[in-house]
DNA sequence: TTCATTTATGAATATATGATCATATATGAT
DNA sequence: ATCATATATGATCATATATTCATAAATGAA
């Protein structure tokens, strides 16, 4: 990789770079495992979408069906759907059925609290 | 739009639908604006993206330059850079400059919020 | 069973996006 | 001035993704 630097870089003399060693074992340190940032950019993925924000934000009203949130969002029912899917995957949501009807709602307090803290951060 | 369902479909007695519209009214009362819509969806977008998210995560421990970052995620400085601006074109993120160095950390008590609420979600 | 309703899902497509590469800019040293 | 270092940026490309469309599945009614 091409202007990349490796730590060997540090020991040969030839190209030493003013690398500041502390800050980067520091960062090493309280690094977090691959797992769980991969785990938290998809919780954030998810609600760095418009559709799925909006979801998000609608059903800490109350629970709201698909045609609801079709008729709410303005977009097909389909598209609704996979939305409500991919917050599904991540338990960020859950359902009920009542019939033919499948009611969703938020299924995480944390979910609550990061939309809480971006409104706060949006009003301001 | 096939398959949509607009709210004509409530008086047009040939094809009602099962609709909550004391739920849809409520969802839209509670709405966020657009504008607010767009900018909450930038930020959690920013962070949800494994680079940044990682870089996020290290200038909580204090502020780095490019290269150190580079050093540490082992990726580009091209990339780190790219990465940089967008984070601080929300400005999640600032820099001061010392010499040839700029170095970044965190602009937004918010975003430390964002993360801390991210990584006590992940540690259950 | 057959039909209607509600939701789910797979395929296709158009758009968005992250990394790389090449190059430009900015600061400092000589 | 020239050169080196640190970072920024525009273009390209490959991949990811959101929506649409068509269709399937699930429940209920007749």
């Amino acid at each position: 990789m091409a202007g990349m630097r490796s730590e060997e870089n540090t020991t040969r003399q030839s190209k030493v770079r003013m690398i500041h060693q502390d800050r980067i074992r520091k960062a090493r340190k309280s690094a977090t495992p691959q797992k769980d940032i991969e785990k938290l950019t998809s919780i954030y993925k998810a609600l760095g979408d418009p559709t799925r924000l909006k979801i998000a934000v609608a059903l800490t009203e109350g629970e709201m069906c698909v045609c609801d949130l079709s008729v709410f969002l303005e977009i097909s029912e389909s598209a609704v759907s996979h939305q409500l899917r991919r917050l599904k995957d991540l338990s960020l949501i859950k359902n009920r059925r009542e019939g033919q009807v499948l009611y969703y709602s938020l299924d995480d307090q944390h979910v609550i609290d990061f939309l809480n803290i971006g409104l706060e951060h949006i009003r301001e």
